[in-house]
DNA sequence: GATGAATGAGTTTTCATTCAT
DNA sequence: CATGAATGAAAACTCATTCAT
């Protein structure tokens, strides 16, 4: 598909759509790119096999697709987020901040909770081609960045190889991100409140200066 | 196999099993457990699929058997780790020294390198069949004394829910390993010596009280 | 399609159609009858698939069209040329004539060029309908009247069974027609205006009394 | 299969392979390589599909393994033939002597009589991989030599581009070869007796000087 | 003890064709 | 006239497992 803008995709009726995404989310997220069946995912979508190949190049197709449109829907409603704006003060009130705003809008858009699950496991599944190897580079970019503007700003530590403080970070995030999915159904209001702090608290005890 | 005490496996030609068992790491922990190929397995260590099956139940089996094996290895060359021996005092200190004794034990077994790709993978593939989440869920529980032990004598923190404190430092613990073997070939000497310090340090800013 | 005389693709868009038959006549040399895929047809013309079954039947009605049309176009431009006119003199002489008007021809319709190479395919392709296969026998019964005529004439070998001269004959005009194409663009002009003779030469071996 | 010698093929049953063989040539020949149906060939052998890739690498080396062993057949059956060897007296008598043993090969081993048409097949189909190029290229490397041989002793022309003298004679010896499978069974005695001085006659009548 | 051999069910992907609009 | 959309059937290939010897 040359043209990522308009695809046939965006004509796909909005159900069959959600039935699909659902599917493949749920697949994807439980079983990673290559475990997945594309047979288990149009068995529970309801999906003919040629349909699916009619919207979609292949496997890869798909679970980039998917990806890709996670991440516009939540950079979308969350909001910018530039690292080179934060300074001493604000550094860890933003994550918590931001962290506020993930939360509201994956609990506004169901089927976005399996993406999680989906997106870390970027990093295990080998053979994946390089689009959605780029794109696992392209957020430990991002956290990167994050990483050194603390470093600048004094407040993360600088004492370890950066490379292992950034796949602490990493690490850490995708293990808050699991463990909201997995307890988001059990938590009563006040610790849902209470979820930004204590995990924003936690992240910064493993990399603060 | 019922009695895991006697096996065929014991009577296995040396060689060959450690042939078998070098192939099935590196399998194991480049797919992980559904990805790995028993196919491929065979190949690399030049053994007959029915000889494997004699010696094996199934798939499931072999994984489960190596890593069970090489919890046994580590341990035995370790040397034993009780949690309720350790004091305020001692707290920290015992895992570094208990790090710098698995460095050691590693360095002289290598295809234990192996290990923690394999080990880690337990928690995201499903479908494994209860033995191996059960051993997964072994080694979370020792996780867990740990915590437990370092609350009581105050040493560790309190303020989160503890299942996301051990998910946190099981994670770390995982991100630590992947790291020591992704950079092992090239840390220098003074490099590979500061490891225990630092890698604890880390550990201890995340759950330190 | 019923009636051949006046069809639904006489009133497409001849640049549509141009397209459509050099995405086509390419493929179709490229991988035969059977392996051709409209799919990469229609991408390569752009033209939609349901345009391309509102003018033909299917994929052998597109095949046996463009063939037939190839013929068309080749016979016009070339001339009539009727069997029963040769006499003993003129007899391989016309040949070569016809041979230099085809070359002339082909030389100013770039698209032809490829004709050849479905052609001979059709020889090879079973399950292609009966439509193609009269299409061979056609040009068969055309050649096989060219030789009759010789061997009236006391011009062509009659020291063979027939079908064998025939197929021979048949055989050796591909080859030439491969040639050509394979050779053409590294073909001097003086090479160029050799190869009427040359290649006349060669048939008139194979089969002269 | 790296070891072409000692091959799981050859432990093979005997009456299995040979069904295997009889369909697939059946199927080669009738549909080249590329429109060949691996499918098609298990249901006409009785074969399992898993069974195939336990003999063969794929479906490439199922055809060039026929190949082999059909050229492999001929050659041991028919007995060396060493252009050099040849001299202006008895350069066209050999092939007539080489084409009698040929006839008498192939007239013991049934299914050998597809061979020719899964052969020339090679020069059709593209994308064959490297494997099956290569075998084309072997044979006419063979056909080269004699051809060079014939030119050096005199007696065969040199008038034309060597290349297309080659090909010419390729075309034709695939041309006898699939007249002689297609009339086999109509032919009387007298006339199968007469074949190998007729056809090498018009052999000659193409490429003599 | 050991293994060669066989297999059904699974994988992803491409095919030519049809139909509703 | 034109096409977007849908599909069943088929393609080549791999899987973990079993069984007879």
């Amino acid at each position: 598909m040359v043209n990522p803008v308009s695809r046939r995709l965006d004509k796909l009726d909005a159900d069959r759509r959600t039935r699909l995404f659902e599917s493949a989310a749920e697949e994807f997220a439980a079983h990673g790119f290559d475990g997945a069946s594309l047979n288990r995912i149009l068995e529970k979508s309801g999906m003919s096999k040629s349909s699916l190949y009619y919207y979609f190049d292949d496997k890869a197709d798909l679970f980039t697709t998917m990806i890709e449109r996670s991440l516009a829907v939540l950079f979308r409603e969350i909001g910018g987020f530039d690292p080179a704006t934060l300074d001493t003060e604000t550094f860890w009130g933003a994550f918590e901040e931001l962290y506020r705003r993930a939360i509201a809008v994956v609990d506004r858009n169901a089927w976005l909770v399996q993406f999680g699950g989906m997106f870390y496991r970027l990093r295990n599944d080998p053979g994946q081609g390089s689009a959605t190897g780029r794109l696992f580079l392209a957020a430990r970019k991002w956290v990167t960045l994050i990483i050194e503007r603390g470093q600048a700003l004094g407040v993360v530590r600088t004492d370890l190889p950066q490379s292992l403080l950034i796949d602490s970070a990493m690490s850490l995030l995708e293990t808050l991100d699991r463990w909201v999915v997995a307890h988001w159904s059990q938590l009563g209001q006040a610790e849902k409140d209470a979820l930004p702090h204590q995990h924003i608290a936690l992240f910064r005890s493993l990399i603060s200066a």
